[in-house]
DNA sequence: CTACCATCCTGGTTGC
DNA sequence: TGCAACCAGGATGGTA
């Protein structure tokens, strides 16, 4: 999916034409993505106002008039988009078009249905299933080397695995943890609970620079990811290791150059000789 | 707690 | 060219 980056990308494209708009139409198209829309979603939104535009993790956030908030995910495949585009007939996989008083179509686009939208009161939003167990914004001060050793303070599993549970640290998927580790100079394959100390301050400060990195660049590009406004990102030309098997490492000139593993069924990518 | 696997779904790519 | 297998940015729930 869209990860974090791909998501503030998105949130940011949205923001300028939804923030402070009015949804005059919205339409679901089918009546479920990964869990169903809640009963009358359509016709509850019908008429409110967007007041903000936000990301959490890689959720986000359409907070809306009436104290509740649209929650959506674009899972592996999603994609929103904000055009002004009349009349032009929904794609087979649009399951959301929603019109704004100004005119702007939104379209919720997911061929493959991971994603999801729903509607949550703002009472109930922190403490939401969704939500509530997710880890530290890994952008914010919050998430500091102390507070990411805590966090993975004895756990056996692979460094690499850790950071792709977002009750470690939110919003990082299989692109930016063999990233992040990279930058650190840390194997994906190291356990976490032995990731303290200076290891601990260079892989947070790697999930912090390249997740930034990214952002810049309007996150990455492949396969389905596009930005609100339909362009491409272009951080996949600054991808150190993900998707280069056998290619050169930018940093050095060791013989094998990177190298590709599988863990928890997801490929890793890596340079052995960098990264410890 | 952990590892591992299957599952949701579609479509693009690869290999025979 | 056809077709089947495999692969994909995520998350969850079950098993051992």
């Amino acid at each position: 999916m869209p990860e974090l980056p791909e998501v503030e990308t998105v949130v940011r494209g949205l923001r300028p034409k939804l923030a402070g708009r009015r949804l005059v139409r919205v339409e679901t198209r089918r009546k479920d993505l990964r869990i169903p829309f809640p009963r009358r979603f359509a016709e509850r939104l019908t008429g409110r106002r967007v007041e903000a535009v936000e990301r959490r993790a890689k959720y986000i956030l359409l907070r809306l008039d009436g104290a509740e908030t649209v929650l959506a995910h674009l899972g592996m495949a999603g994609r929103m988009t904000i055009r002004l585009r009349p009349n032009e007939p929904p794609d087979k996989h649009d399951h959301v078009v929603m019109i704004t008083d100004e005119g702007w179509e939104f379209r919720f686009n997911d061929v493959r249905r991971f994603g999801l939208m729903t509607l949550v009161a703002d009472a109930e939003l922190d403490s939401h299933p969704l939500l509530a167990e997710i880890g530290p914004e890994p952008l914010s001060a919050e998430f500091n080397a102390k507070v990411f050793e805590a966090a993975i303070a004895g756990r056996r599993t692979p460094i690499k695995a850790a950071l792709l549970d977002q009750k470690t640290v939110a919003g990082i998927g299989n692109i930016y943890a063999s990233e992040a580790l990279y930058r650190a100079g840390v194997s994906p394959k190291r356990l976490a609970r032995t990731c303290k100390g200076e290891r601990a301050v260079r892989i947070v400060a790697g999930i912090k620079a390249v997740l930034a990195d990214a952002i810049k660049a309007g996150g990455s590009s492949l396969r389905d990811y596009v930005q609100a406004d339909g362009e491409l990102g272009y951080f996949q030309s600054q991808w150190a290791v993900y998707d280069r098997e056998g290619a050169r490492c930018p940093g050095c000139d060791c013989r094998g150059g990177i190298k590709r593993i599988v863990q928890s069924n997801r490929s890793t990518y890596f340079c052995p000789s960098r990264q410890k």
